[in-house]
This record gives structure tokens, C-alpha cells and sequence, in this order.
DNA sequence: CTCTTGATCTTCT
DNA sequence: GAAGATCAAGAGC
């Protein structure tokens, strides 16, 4: 159940530390939902991710390094910052370890801080769609290839631990053709700031 | 509401 | 040359 999608700003935590980052990306994934993210003070409670890693074909990292995706093999706690369809820039945090490989993409925000900021980066929009998707949310923050490889747990970017009890929604990953049954897109249920509907059950 | 299309970077065939 | 971890605008229902 969701409030009105006013300026609410819930509770925000302590902050994440690198090591959270040093586990399995489908226990991480999970995790970070209702963690908050902000790239210079401005962003939003994190309510939808995805979870790539190295073994399966969806992945960047699946035929190996190249200069585009070099930090997934990297250690765990970085971002790594990709173009996506020549246009938009997506954003991720590499987990587990070196090798791996494994990285969870952020895909969508409800906005809770510097929200007319973001208003300007993305134009007119309503606050739904300010964030709602991994294109949107990273031109709402500013975010670009100038962001590759910067440590999650230092300026310009702050990660709070999520305070509340929450309910996570998992379902198949959008917009791939390989490996499109794996159930690793994570959700925070009820929200109505994710990019696409949910499709389970009780929905 | 759904469907189609153009934008044009990185990698692979 | 083609596909892809996307988005916005326009056409049609």
C-alpha cells in the first residue's frame, strides 16, 4: 500500500558500506530495495533493480571484459556506468568479488530529494516518471560515463540502509531476449514508481 | 489504452 | 551489418 505520491521523505538509514556489496547478487538485489541513493544530495528510495552476473547471457560481463564493461570485473562496491541503446546512460553496483563479474542495475526511484532538480535535468514531467526507469533515473541525477568506477560509499554518492520492514515483488527482467526467464528483477511491492508493472498474483 | 518508430553508441557476427 | 539491460512521441483504437 502506497501513500500519495507527495514529498514524502521516509526515515533514511545508516549509510551502506562497501562490504555490502561483497555477497551473492541475488541476496544484494533484494537488499537494496528501500535503500536510499543520492548523487550529489539529490535521488530517491531505490523500488526496482536487476541482477546480472557473469554465468548467464543477459549479462555484459557473459563473453568477458571489454573496455565498456572492465569494472564489472572488478571488486565489489564501484559503479559501473554503460550507454545504452547509443542514447541513455544506466547505472549498476558491481557485487560479490573480483571475477565474478556480478552487478545489480538500478532501474527506478521514487524521488525524494532535490526533486526540482531533477525536474530541469528531465523537463516537464510528473513526479512518476521523473525516475522510472534506468535511462530516466540517471538523467534525473546527473548521471553519465563521468560516473564509471566511483566508489559507492564516497562523494558524490551517499547509499542509506533502508529503516522499515518492506515487501519485495520478483519477477522476470525487462527488455532481454537471453536468459528471459530468470526471476531477477526485484521490486518493492505496491509502488507506483517502478518502470513497468509487477505481474504476480495478488496484482 | 496499445502499438510503432526513430534516436545512434558499443559490441558482436 | 545487426542487435541491444531504453525512451518519447505519434498513430490508432
Amino acid at each position: 500500500m502506497v501513500q500519495k505520491p507527495r514529498s514524502t521523505s521516509p526515515a533514511i538509514g545508516k549509510p551502506l558500506k562497501c562490504s555490502f556489496f561483497s555477497r551473492n547478487v541475488l541476496e544484494v538485489a533484494p537488499d537494496l530495495i528501500g535503500a536510499t541513493l543520492l548523487v550529489n544530495g539529490v535521488g530517491g528510495v531505490i523500488v526496482e533493480v536487476e541482477a546480472y552476473h557473469h554465468t548467464e547471457p543477459a549479462a555484459h560481463s557473459y563473453r568477458g571484459p571489454t573496455p565498456r564493461n572492465m569494472v564489472m570485473f572488478g571488486p565489489a562496491g564501484f559503479t559501473y556506468i554503460y550507454r545504452s541503446y547509443g542514447i541513455h546512460w544506466c547505472m549498476n553496483f558491481v557485487c560479490e568479488k573480483e571475477g565474478s563479474a556480478a552487478a545489480v542495475l538500478i532501474r527506478a526511484l521514487q524521488p525524494t530529494h532535490g526533486i526540482p532538480a531533477m525536474r530541469r535535468r528531465r523537463g516537464l514531467h510528473d513526479e512518476r516518471s521523473l525516475c522510472s526507469g534506468p535511462g530516466k533515473l540517471c538523467e534525473a541525477l546527473g548521471i553519465s560515463i563521468a560516473h564509471n568506477a566511483l566508489p559507492l560509499d564516497a562523494p558524490p554518492i551517499a547509499l542509506y540502509r533502508r529503516t522499515e520492514a518492506i515487501d519485495v515483488v520478483t519477477g522476470v527482467r525487462i527488455g532481454i531476449t537471453k536468459a528471459a526467464a530468470l526471476p531477477w528483477r526485484y521490486g518493492l511491492k505496491g509502488s507506483k514508481f517502478v518502470s513497468k508493472p509487477f505481474r504476480t498474483a495478488d496484482s
